[in-house]
DNA sequence: AGGGCCAATTCGTGATCACATTCGCGCCAT
DNA sequence: ATGGCGCGAATGTGATCACGAATTGGCCCT
């Protein structure tokens, strides 16, 4: 080829490009559970060489977005049972934390911003669009746990949710739920008394809910 | 080169092998905060080329192992205070969910393990060995939370060892204790009597006294 | 008709190279 | 003596290639 009339993005590097795209997709449950992916599909798909193809996916890899096979091959993770439990889990245990630490800073402004989102939700679960309700529910907890200033947590949930994409999606399209989200309701209205033990249990609840998808 | 007489080992690809390596250097301390790695420089160390080390960094870097400058760049992290207040706190929140795990499953055979691994740790302590206590530490604790049966919550809590791993060791430098391990007693006794929340505040407590040292 | 085997294709891995950017250090001017 | 400037060395990035392993699809044998 040897084109190359990009010279480059600051922060834009190919690497981090695909990174980014893929990491939104696999969030978001765009790509089912068990889709297997090759470095040279994803560079002609993006329009970059192998390398920074292989540097994306290794990151993902390492963030447990993605599985790798014996061989290398490169796929999105199929979730046990047990996966799916550990993962509730830690969401049960990280995201009451944060919004622990977000509610003293939860200001009117933001809960209207909650509550803006919180209805998108519904439009999504009444357009039964899985991807859209996953999307805008991530929005609706990041909106409020960016406010704990507590990054690191941040990130470790994030990586939760990063592994639970796929399966969400696959589980959200199996079940077509028409049932507007109940505990974000919980959640505002705990934002809104500055109730923390009630804020704790309906996030935590929020948390779980989707593990009860699981039992079939 | 292209001499290759290495034709392939199954599970060890060199990357691999690059990254296990780095990753447990960082993990027990022997990198200082700050230390700046080069790609060519780590492909000499291992006597690979570039690539093996680039991906072995990118992995790194996603889990925090090393932090990445604006212009790509990478080092071993120096972290605020208010980052090792966050990471102790995650310790804090993941650690007891490991040890209420692994405590029905701990059977005698385990704690006299940690009970000769404990005694490692005085050893390395009257030593003032840093880095062979930070791992003694750390095999102590993991082998108890490998009886948990919980991969996903264990690998997020040596996530959390390994971004530590470099400003622990310069604590543990500077300040050079003569405690033996008081809490790793607590625990190994709350472990004999099968006491929960026993169990769960001495794991806390322990998990939380690396953040006192912080104070200064 | 079904199942196992072989070959062609596909894929990941690692090496090497070109290039733009950045870092570092010494020199010069003030 | 000091501070800024500029040039050379070093570094990350991305492309490309060679190679061996693994997968897949078709063909033949039973």
């Amino acid at each position: 080829m040897m084109i190359s009339p990009r010279p480059v993005d600051l922060t834009g590097a190919a690497h981090e490009r695909v990174y980014r795209a893929l990491r939104t997709q696999i969030m978001h449950g765009e790509l089912p559970p068990g889709e297997s992916l090759t470095l040279r599909g994803i560079g002609k798909q993006f329009e970059v060489s192998m390398t920074p193809a292989r540097e994306a996916v290794r990151r993902l890899v390492a963030e447990g977005a993605l599985t790798l096979s014996s061989s290398g091959r490169v796929s999105t993770p199929e979730l046990s049972n047990d996966r799916i439990e550990e993962l509730a889990a830690l969401r049960a245990l990280l995201e009451p934390e944060l919004a622990t630490r977000a509610l003293p800073r939860a200001h009117l402004a933001l809960i209207d911003r909650l509550e803006a989102i919180n209805h998108g939700v519904s439009q999504m679960v009444a357009r039964q669009d899985a991807t859209g309700y996953i999307r805008m529910n991530l929005e609706f907890h990041r909106t409020l746990y960016l406010r704990a200033q507590a990054p690191a947590i941040l990130a470790m949930a994030e990586t939760v949710w990063l592994q639970l994409g796929p399966t969400m999606a696959a589980l959200y399209a199996r079940l077509n739920r028409t049932e507007p989200p109940h505990n974000h309701k919980l959640i505002l209205a705990a934002l809104k008394a500055g109730d923390d033990p009630g804020l704790r249990l309906a996030v935590r609840t929020d948390a779980i809910q989707g593990l009860r998808m699981l039992r079939n």
